[in-house]
Order: structure tokens, then C-alpha cells, then sequence
RNA sequence: GCGGGUGUAGUUCAGUGGUAGAACGUCAGCCUUCCAAGCUGAAUGUCGUCGGUUCGACUCCGAUCACCCGCUCCA
């Protein structure tokens, strides 16, 4: 007996089948690969893709599946495919040019890393040359400490008035030199405060010139969304209360690409922005956080490794402070656990990018949204209207955070069978929809197998592969299929020679019941939920 | 960015300062009437990359890249 647990899943296992089955690739593999970066193989590809399709047949074809909204109404979204590459001033507005440039210091004794403009420094006052102590800004221990350790150092115990205090942003390369980091001992080992920004430059343009041409590639979809809302409006019969969606390619130059496919550079994301009047926000935002839990829970993200988190009030977004809340729909990766990792966030953006674009375009109140239905009656009995900017809950999911889930999810090491792992795909994202097998590859059999084949992938092909190998032993084949999530085999065999029967197996019992070959078409529609 | 670990076939891993291995998988053929069966055969690696030491480096040294873990960060 070893003392590893078969149930337990492991991320490396995980990694391994995803390379071997063609699920996910290193990017850029043959050149050494690029931090950051996946590729996705021909099963991972329709995974993706299968996922994308049920996000945007439950969101923009059929919103909710019907469910109506909390004010009794149909929910109505409509689509948009917006440029990865806009005008620069969309994130000045945005605030992701100027509001994200967090600074760093690092500490070269301790190894610590701080946000600069979280840090304090304390010195003797009128002391230029002696020795100064940082600290973490509202921190009341770290405070201390350096009080603690200003005072052994001039040997002495000072008054609260002997003492300077400056922003560590505000010191020069001779003031750093001096100062000693909230938990070091020595001077001189914090490095000098450096930026992240988190945007992929780019440039406009065929003369490469970074600073007159420059742009960058979008760290989020969602900014498409806000600033093509007067057009969806004018353009489109839709009124507020209304959703407006998009899936598409972000990039952030994450600080550290980590956990696969988890924190990748390039990210594809499948975001709903929901306009509602301010009033009606509370509303949607719990209508929308619980809907969108519900729905990953139905694509098959079912067990406790699926939690909603409400976000305390002091991790909110800048957008997010006077809203009615964010939260996460989190999954427990084996990376994380025994934490989670966010696939969704929904939070209240409010009015707050409708407003910074109405305020950088120029536009102003002409962005506002006049809502015929509100406002003052009329002396002929309708309403006035009412013009407003309206608030947005903003439900924004990660479709490759959801396949990592779903292929973490899905993997189920069984010692009992050939493959000793299955992928337990729901069958509505398994990349192969079913298998057709001739049990033995002669006797009519495999002409058999290439008719039901063709059948299926007339009926199903838009849906996913359906697959069909006469090569080598039964139980191979099954077992491939297991490996790559294939939730039904329908086997010809020599008994439907005679009667037209097979059999059909299935992915997660291994079991098997006879049926006519012409009902194999309603029974996988059936295990699709067709 | 910092610290630790890892890097050899598609995968999992041996290996030694002297011409590169196994298992599984893959492919072909035979066989095969239901779960990676059997038999025969085949393909596959610039031993992550670059440089250095050496008569000779997969092995030792340096750098670099990538992945994993911890810290940090995550609009």
C-alpha cells in the first residue's frame, strides 16, 4: 500500500493527460515555450469552444434559459464583438492607464514585497544623514517597530513631536539608502520603487514608433462594451433594463504567470454588462449572482469545489465602492485547494464607467439614457422620462478559468478500469459527443459502424466530434474514449448483423444495454438533453 | 521580482565524464465477437537552450528559458 490516496487529484496528473490527449499544449513549445502562454489541442479546442457555445446559448440566445428577471420580464441581452485594440483614452477613462501603476519595493534581506505607497518612513526630525525606519501604512505593529527600533538607534526615547514622517515614494535613491525595510535590520535593502503596469503596449501604425503610435491591447472586454452603449441603444430596439454581452481575448501582463492555464497573459473572457436603473440594482445584482452560480453548477462544476463568496467591503474594485457588492463564483483547482480560485466575478460597477466615459469623451449628460417608462406623470397620463446614467452589474467569467475547472472536475482516477482515469465531461461540453465502434474490424461490421458514423455526424456534428476507430481490441478503444471524455460508444457487433442492434456504453459505469441501431440518434440527443 | 525544486522519447521515469535506455502509449501487420488481451515489426530524442572546463559533457561549471512550490501580485 502506498500512502497516496487514488482519489486524490493531482494538478501534475492533470497537466500530463491534458498534454497526452491533446487538451493543452505548452505556447510555443518547440521554442522553449513562453511564460504565460497555452495553446490548446483538438480536444481542449472543442472543450473550449463547447463551453463558449452553452455560455452564449444561455446568455444572448435564450438569457437565463427563460428564467425571468426580478422584474418579471423576459431578460433581454444582446451581443457585440468589440476590438481588442481601441483608442488609448478608453483606459485613461477607464483608469487602467493611470490608476494600476502600483509601485513595488522589494526587500533584498527579507525577500518581501510592498506596494510603495503602502509604506511610511519615520526619521528624526531635521536628521538628514541618520538612519530611517519604514512601515506599513495603518499597520499599528509595524508602526510600532519602527518606532521601537528609531528609538534604540539614537538611544533615546523620542516625543511623537521629534518625529518626521514622509511617504517612501517620496525618498531619493540617498534616502533609501538609509532606511531600514519593516521587517530587515539592516539599511539599504529595499530597492527602489518600480511600476507594473499590467497593459500590453502596442503600435499604431507601420513606423514602429512606440510613443506617438502607441495603443494597447485590452486587459478586459468589458470597456468595448460601455463605450459602444449609446450605439446598442440607438441602434437597437432594447431598453433599460438590458444586458449587453461579448466573449473575446484580454491580456494582462500578470506580475507572476502561475498554476497552468490559470493565470495565463492572454485570456479569453465571456462578460455580460447589465444595464439597470440605480433603484433596481440591489435586484439584479443578486438575480445575476445566483443565476450565474446555478449555470456553472449545470455545466457540471456540481460539487463542493463550487462556492459564491460575497467580497468584504475592503477588497472591492474602484469601481465596485458604492455598488451593491461584488462576489466570487470560485472553484477549489487542486493548486489552490484547500482555497479557491476565481472562474466569475459579478460585481456592481454602478455608474462609474458609463460616467468616466461620458466625462473623457466630451459627451457628458448626451450618454445619459433617457428612460421613457419613469419619471413624472404627464397631464395626458404618461411619464415624463427620466434621463440617468444607468447602474451595471457586471457578471464576467473566465472561459478558460472554466475549462481548467471543468477538466480538473471532470478527472476521475478510477484503478478499476483499463484507462485508470476517465474524464467525466457533462455531455454538453465533452469534446467528443460519442464514439461508433465496429466490435471486430470484418464481417460487415466496420461498414455497419461507417453508416451509423455518418448518421451521427450528420445529426450532431455541430456539436462536438463524433469519433469511430476499427483499430486494434474493444477495449482499447473504450479506453482512449474514457481518457478523452466520450461520454457514449455505440458498438456494432455480430449480433447486428442479424437484428440491427448494438450496444451502447457508457463513459461512467461501463455498462452497457442493447438498443436499435436506429434509435442511437434520440438516445445520445437524450444524453445531451436535446 | 525573490527563494527552493525540476527539465532525458508522446507520457512516466532510469542512467553513466567515453556512441542514449525501460515501461506504457503511438503506428503497421496478424489475430481478435465487449473493456489498454496476444504475437511480430516500426517510428520517435541535437538528454530544455547557449556558453565554458575537458582529448571527450546527457553527466562538471556558468548563464538563460520554461514548468512546479513558497512569498509577492492580481483593475
Amino acid at each position: 500500500m502506498t500512502d497516496k490516496n487514488p482519489t486524490t487529484k493531482s494538478m501534475d496528473d492533470i497537466m500530463a493527460l491534458c498534454k497526452r490527449r491533446g487538451f493543452v499544449y505548452q505556447a510555443s513549445e518547440i521554442y522553449g515555450g513562453i511564460n504565460g502562454f497555452w495553446d490548446y489541442g483538438p480536444l481542449g479546442a472543442q472543450l473550449k469552444k463547447n463551453l463558449r457555445d452553452a455560455w452564449w446559448q444561455d446568455v444572448v440566445m435564450n438569457p437565463c434559459q427563460g428564467k425571468p428577471g426580478p422584474n418579471g420580464q423576459p431578460v433581454r441581452i444582446v451581443p457585440v464583438d468589440t476590438c481588442i485594440i481601441q483608442n488609448p483614452k478608453v483606459w485613461e477613462a477607464s483608469g487602467h492607464v493611470g490608476g494600476f501603476n502600483d509601485p513595488m519595493v522589494d526587500c533584498r534581506e527579507t525577500k518581501n514585497r510592498y506596494r510603495a505607497d503602502h509604506l511610511l518612513c519615520i526619521g528624526e526630525k531635521g536628521d538628514k544623514a541618520g538612519r530611517m525606519y519604514v512601515y506599513i501604512e495603518a499597520n499599528e505593529k509595524s508602526y510600532e517597530a519602527a518606532r521601537k527600533k528609531l528609538d534604540k538607534y539614537k538611544k533615546r526615547t523620542l516625543n511623537d513631536d521629534e518625529i518626521d514622517i514622509c511617504s517612501l515614494t517620496d525618498l531619493s535613491a540617498d534616502g533609501l539608502a538609509i532606511s531600514v525595510g519593516p521587517d530587515a535590520t539592516e539599511a539599504g535593502t529595499l530597492t527602489e520603487p518600480r511600476a507594473f503596469n499590467l497593459m500590453f503596449p502596442t503600435v499604431i501604425g507601420a513606423t514602429g514608433d512606440l510613443e506617438d503610435n502607441k495603443a494597447y491591447l485590452r486587459p478586459e472586454t468589458a470597456q468595448g462594451i460601455f463605450i459602444n452603449f449609446k450605439n446598442v441603444v440607438d441602434t437597437t430596439r432594447v431598453g433599460v433594463p438590458f444586458g449587453i454581452a461579448q466573449t473575446g481575448k484580454a491580456f494582462r501582463n500578470e506580475v507572476t504567470p502561475r498554476n497552468f492555464t490559470f493565470r495565463s497573459r492572454e485570456f479569453e473572457q465571456m462578460e455580460i454588462e447589465f444595464f439597470c436603473h440605480p433603484d433596481e440594482a440591489k435586484d439584479w445584482y443578486v438575480f445575476w449572482r445566483d443565476w450565474r452560480m446555478s449555470w456553472w453548477q449545470e455545466i457540471g462544476l456540481a460539487g463542493d469545489n463550487l462556492i459564491l463568496r460575497e467580497h468584504d467591503r475592503d477588497e472591492l474594485a474602484h469601481y465596485a465602492k458604492e455598488g451593491a457588492g461584488t462576489s466570487d463564483i470560485e472553484y477549489r483547482f487542486p493548486f489552490t485547494a484547500p482555497g479557491y480560485g476565481e472562474l466569475e466575478g459579478i460585481a456592481d460597477r454602478t455608474d462609474f464607467d458609463l460616467k468616466q466615459h461620458a466625462e473623457h469623451s466630451g459627451l457628458g449628460d448626451k450618454l445619459k439614457y433617457f428612460d421613457p417608462t419613469r419619471g413624472e406623470l404627464a397631464k395626458n397620463g404618461q411619464p415624463k422620462g427620466e434621463r440617468y446614467f444607468p447602474y451595471v452589474i457586471e457578471p464576467s467569467a473566465g472561459l478558460d478559468r472554466g475549462v481548467l475547472a471543468i477538466l480538473c472536475e471532470a478527472y476521475t482516477p478510477d484503478p478499476d478500469r483499463p484507462s485508470k482515469v476517465f474524464m467525466k465531461f457533462h455531455p454538453r461540453v465533452a469534446p467528443i459527443k460519442a464514439a461508433v465502434f465496429p466490435l471486430v474490424n470484418k464481417d460487415g461490421m466496420p461498414e455497419k459502424a461507417a453508416e451509423l458514423h455518418r448518421e451521427l455526424v450528420k445529426r450532431f456534428g455541430h456539436l462536438g466530434m463524433i469519433e469511430t476507430d476499427a483499430k486494434q481490441s474493444i477495449g482499447k478503444r473504450y479506453a482512449r474514449m474514457d481518457e478523452a471524455g466520450c461520454p457514449l460508444c455505440f458498438t456494432i457487433d455480430g449480433q447486428t448483423m442479424t437484428d440491427n442492434t448494438i450496444t451502447v456504453r457508457d463513459r461512467d459505469t461501463a455498462g452497457q444495454q442493447r438498443i436499435a441501431m436506429t434509435d442511437a440518434g434520440d438516445h445520445l440527443a437524450a444524453a445531451l438533453g436535446l
